[in-house]
DNA sequence: GCGGATCAC
DNA sequence: TATGGTGATCCGC
């Protein structure tokens, strides 16, 4: 086996080898043991590797076409040392060659392909000026978040081992020691290590993980099971944090600052202890990861799994030099398509190459994705105890055998209907914004959404909207149907005007200082920007998202060619849904009886009520930027090559300007204010950049707008 | 506000 | 034969 880009860290000139990864474009995996390291030990040898030459096989061209089907399958899971990769890689493919699913994964594939192209070209075209501009802004930027580095908390991330399938033999004792999976042939929930071995891992079809390891046992899925298991773990958990917060049925973060100081010992001893007391209580073995936040404990409590530990101390050198040369696929939030693009365009395979090419991160992605990487390469995460997070949205679905048959389709509808309006229920909630799911049998996906004046929660009002939007859609063969409603009533976040940030040209300005008082870095920050247009880190006016950890999301959308195919769009032409609507609706109807009549509740739509409140476009040159950087009126930087920005910042400099000539004639004609209120906050609720484009000499605009354009993305809908 | 997409478990 | 379900978030319209 070649390694290539090795790297070892040392610290006190103790030379031990605890660590070593493999890995390639898509993946990084641990191939050696960490042992347990104090503070002036710490040491961490990862291995990168860009590829694994031995025991490879070639067809007849030479090629190796199963190495760029990209799947998760590979990624470094714990207990998945010592698998065939290539092998597991190869069968993959030849399962899954040809298919629909397979198929769709090409189509996404190009797309990302074309994301990394054009990502190519705007790093050739910055100029040494750009680089040495945003090398600057880089370096301020990362000083100020070493400023907010706080090593004062210690957290711990439990994660149980296998949980499904542990639970499982503990139910069925037979089962231990053979390989097994939880799950169906359609799709495997979690394997054992057993399974681990021959490549099997969660997210794996099941007829695929039958290839790989022919004796494999498949157990169906039983969550009131792991529930009761779950919730036996939790009681030893709030022992050490009575505000632990659950990840999920099987990981916790426990912050055991204050235990650790109230019995006076290591945090080492604690993860030990609750450890051993969760193994006394459950019969379930766990993993722990101890670090100074919770991006790093959750890093951690993945290194020497199953059952084991490891304490990152709560010091910067060996936070430093821990995080170094980890794989950025390490880090949560960083899936397979954010480390492919980071790979392919900038060559980071590290965290520590975060840092290193921060002038390019700089100029390419918005301020806040470029605060994600940059806290990434420093070791930050959260470190607050978290408040009290509200539900945003409640869903259900459901897949299939793909179908066009219209009267099954509503039949599904009707049921996924039902079930969500108990779930809400259940809860106490009331939505206005239904969603529909679909996923054509072709595994494109479509989202269809309607906002209601009135919240809704019955199933009678969930399947009328819902057929609507479904209606619409057919004919079309569907392989699954979802329901998803949002924007509930009392949801603090739900309206339009909910942001305190959203307020005065000073908060725009100095948006970048105003951060520094407000926004801790979290991983929840790291969002793509597709293009140049919007990725400028002026007035992005970041919000303090609250995110859970270990969910986040990066968009690397590209925008173009994202729309149905040329063959639906023929299909979908003609309007046989129509002749079998009533059909479909007796169907649904007598499966679920709807009573009373349809009443139209149609969206509202605020944006055709101002069709005359155009927005004037800026013809304004008047502005200067001093040394092509930096803006005469206010300071702020803008590069050349950031025309859009530019013309954009211009316009708010008009529009300041207007504003105060239109306060005068508002003094002088004592309008009253509660129309200027009322005008003020409908545009606020209908902004779109389109209108923005309109030209309308002389109409006027409230300063918000043009605050809103730029942080109406960071705002929570 | 909508739709596509990523990410995590 | 056959590639999941739930929830969150972000970007570019």
């Amino acid at each position: 086996m070649k390694i290539e880009n090795k790297k070892c860290k040392i610290i006190n000139r103790k030379r031990v080898c605890v660590a070593v990864w493999v890995g390639g474009l898509e993946s990084a995996s641990k191939i050696g043991t960490i042992q347990s390291v104090s503070v002036c030990e710490c040491v961490c040898v990862w291995v990168t590797m860009a590829t694994a030459t031995e025991g490879t096989e070639t067809n007849d061209d030479g090629a190796r076409p199963w190495q760029s089907y990209h799947t998760v399958y590979t990624t470094a899971k714990a207990g998945m040392d010592g698998v065939d990769k290539e092998k597991v890689q190869r069968t993959v493919y030849e399962m899954s060659k040809g298919s629909k699913y397979f198929q769709n994964e090409e189509r996404k594939d190009a797309f990302i392909t074309q994301k990394i192209d054009k990502l190519r070209t705007q790093c050739d075209k910055l100029t040494q000026a750009d680089l040495s501009h945003f090398q600057k802004v880089a370096d301020r930027r990362i000083l100020e978040l070493e400023a907010l580095r706080d090593l004062s908390r210690i957290w711990l991330h439990v994660d149980m081992d296998a949980f499904y399938a542990a639970v499982e033999t503990l139910s069925n004792p037979t089962l231990k020691g053979k390989p097994m999976a939880v799950g169906s042939m359609s799709m495997i929930s979690t394997a054992n290590y057993e399974a681990r071995k021959f490549g099997v891992r969660a997210a794996m079809p099941g007829f695929i993980a039958r290839k790989l390891c022919p004796e494999l046992i498949f157990v169906p899925t039983d969550f009131k099971k792991y529930t009761h298991y779950s919730d036996l773990t939790r009681t030893v958990f709030r022992r050490y944090d009575p505000n632990f917060m659950a990840a999920s049925l099987d990981e916790a973060y426990l912050d055991i600052t204050e235990v650790c100081k109230r019995r006076n010992i290591k945090s080492e001893e604690i993860a030990e202890e609750l450890r051993t007391s969760v193994y006394e209580e459950t019969g379930l073995t766990c993993s722990a990861g101890v670090a100074p936040n919770r991006l790093l404990a959750k890093v951690c409590s993945d290194i020497n799994k199953p059952n084991g530990q490891y304490v990152l101390p709560n010091d910067r050198m060996a936070v430093m030099t821990f995080i170094s040369s980890l794989p950025i696929r390490k880090i949560g939030g960083i899936g397979k398509v954010t480390e492919h693009i980071l790979k392919a365009v900038f060559g980071i395979n590290t965290c520590e190459q975060m840092l290193e090419k921060a002038s390019y991160l700089c100029a390419l992605f918005s301020q806040s994705t470029a605060d994600f990487f940059f806290s990434v390469g420093l070791g930050l995460g959260k470190t607050d105890s978290p408040e009290v997070r509200f539900r945003k949205s409640i869903s259900n679905e459901r897949t299939f055998s793909a179908t066009e048959d219209e009267v099954l389709l509503y039949k599904k509808l009707a049921e996924l209907a039902e079930i969500l309006s108990t779930d809400m229920q259940k809860e106490g909630l009331c939505g206005r914004t239904l969603t529909l799911k679909l996923k054509t049998s072709s595994f494109e996906v479509r989202t269809r959404a309607m906002t209601l004046r009135k919240y809704i929660s019955s199933r009678e009002d969930i399947l009328k909207h819902a057929s609507e939007l479904l209606k619409a859609e057919l004919p079309l063969s569907v392989r699954l149907i979802g329901l998803r409603m949002s924007h509930f009533d009392g949801d603090k976040y739900g309206g339009s005007t909910s942001n305190p940030k959203q307020k005065t040209i000073t908060d725009f300005i100095a948006s970048v200082d105003a951060d520094r008082n407000h926004f801790l870095p979290d991983v929840a920050d790291h969002d793509f920007v597709s293009h140049t247009e919007t990725n400028v880190s002026i007035g992005s006016c970041q919000t303090s998202r609250d995110s859970a950890d270990g969910n986040h999301s990066s968009d690397v959308n590209c925008q173009s060619g994202t729309g149905w195919s040329s063959e639906e769009i023929q299909t979908s032409g003609n309007n046989a849904s129509c002749s079998n609507y009533g059909q479909v609706k007796e169907a649904v109807e007598s499966t679920f009886p709807i009573q009373g009549q349809f009443e139209d509740t149609s969206t509202l739509n605020l944006s055709n009520l101002l069709d005359d409140e155009r927005l004037s476009s800026c013809e304004d040159k008047t502005m200067l930027w001093l040394n092509d950087y930096k803006c005469s009126l206010c300071g702020i930087e803008l590069p050349p090559s950031f025309v859009e920005e530019r013309l954009e910042h211009s316009d708010f400099h008009l529009a300041e300007k207007l504003q105060k000539e239109e306060s005068r004639i508002h003094q002088r004609t004592s309008v009253s204010s509660r129309s200027w209120d009322q005008k003020n906050r409908i545009t606020r609720e209908s902004i779109s950049k389109k209108q923005k484009l309109s030209q309308k000499e002389g109409s006027y605009r409230p300063i918000d707008y043009f605050f809103l354009l730029k942080s109406n993305k960071n705002r929570p809908s």
